[in-house]
DNA sequence: ATGCATGAGCC
DNA sequence: GCTCATGCATA
């Protein structure tokens, strides 16, 4: 009862389109819709493994701005109609959305990787001919940087009229490198990861000085609309089941096959979707984990300090990439409270049940040294 | 703003 | 199969 789709991939609502490209041919559907089913029990997988154009996968470099249509927009881009924020508070009468995109078609910043923002390491986010002296340490921001940064950027960017999702083109034509507004979102809200957080913010920078001394977007709205892959439907797991879920994430962070096959059986969910839904409670937990905070305010490593970790199992997975944390190591200080402005909803679902199983410690904390696999 | 999903990289 | 980065779709 609590599967949308419990046949796989259903095909979406044409009402579903949110965020239209303006000026994006009048049937560019959503593609998957379209796309027969050749394997009705399976979603994507099946379809094409391997297409080559995979939205997901990052246009790392600057080729998305090629398959731009030509067209000579330098003020083609237009303010979000939709967004509440361009006319908002634009002081000055002037609308900032306009200008002449200096470097826009594609070029890179010199200190850019475009292709490799993967590789990037909190520790060296520039290379070291590169040292200004902006104001901004981009070698190694704390936390504090970056909660600061980050609210800072969020006020600006709504002061300069740009939406979320703007700024994630944005930085596609600029750098190379688009993002969603998922991506703006959660930078905002500081919730990746440290390590993310770190690699975005030289970019977001850039885009906010770009932005705001050219009172303008050098951007050209262009949005690769998600093309080619078949998504599966979101699965709606019911409240009740969630409930299931969460108390034996909270007894087993890290089911076995065989306990989520099990676990799916009992619910009646597919296995893939458990095993997604643990993936996902594992990510989520460890950027909510809660600051356990030293007795003066410092902070512990709540992602499972890599350093530290005692003996890993085979089956523990102890961050192989470079997740140092800086030498202040305040990470998730981030919690939602904390940084969201508006305290308007506090996510009911959000708050698991902490207090259920572990009054005396941080469950996941323990969790993740425990290994579980077999 | 966030839940579920995908895919790369790694083990 | 896991983590991690990221995003579509949706509440």
């Amino acid at each position: 009862m609590n599967i949308v789709n419990p046949q796989g991939y259903v095909p979406r609502e044409p009402h579903e389109m949110k965020y239209m490209p303006q000026h994006q041919g009048p049937m560019t559907h959503n593609p998957w819709v379209s796309i027969p089913p050749s394997e009705p029990s399976h979603w994507t997988s099946a379809m094409h493994p391997h297409a080559g154009l995979h939205q997901d996968i990052k246009p790392q470099t600057s080729d998305m701005l090629h398959h731009r249509t030509p067209h000579p927009m330098t003020h083609g881009w237009q303010p979000p109609v939709s967004s509440p924020y361009n006319l908002a508070t634009s002081s000055n009468g002037s609308s900032p959305l306009t200008h002449p995109a200096a470097y826009m078609n594609g070029m890179l910043p010199p200190q850019m990787h475009p292709g490799h923002l993967r590789d990037f390491q909190c520790e060296s986010p520039v290379t070291p001919d590169h040292h200004v002296h902006h104001d901004h340490e981009e070698e190694a921001p704390t936390s504090d940087d970056l909660e600061a940064f980050a609210k800072s950027f969020k006020q600006r960017r709504i002061k300069l009229g740009f939406t979320q999702a703007d700024v994630g083109l944005a930085l596609g034509t600029l750098y190379g490198n688009v993002f969603s507004q998922t991506t703006i979102c959660r930078f905002e809200a500081l919730q990746l990861s440290f390590k993310n957080m770190c690699k975005l913010k030289p970019l977001l920078q850039k885009w906010l000085e770009e932005a705001d001394s050219t009172t303008g977007s050098p951007t050209s709205i262009d949005k690769i609309a998600a093309q080619g892959r078949k998504r599966k439907k979101r699965t709606s797991i019911e409240v009740s089941v969630k409930g299931a879920l969460e108390q034996h994430f909270h007894k087993q962070p890290k089911p076995s096959a065989q306990e989520i096959t099990q676990l799916a059986d009992s619910l009646q969910l597919e296995k893939e979707v458990v095993r997604v839904w643990f993936c996902n409670r594992r990510q989520k937990e460890k950027r909510m984990t809660p600051p356990v905070l030293g007795p003066n305010g410092e902070q512990l490593p709540n992602n499972a300090s890599p350093g530290q970790q005692m003996t890993p199992t085979p089956g523990d997975y102890i961050q192989p990439r470079s997740v140092e944390m800086p030498r202040e190591l305040k990470y998730p200080a981030f919690t939602h409270q904390t940084m969201h402005g508006s305290p308007t909803h506090l996510p009911s679902q959000h708050s698991p049940p902490g207090p259920i199983l572990s009054p005396q410690m941080p469950t996941h904390s323990v969790a993740q040294s425990l290994s579980v696999s077999h």
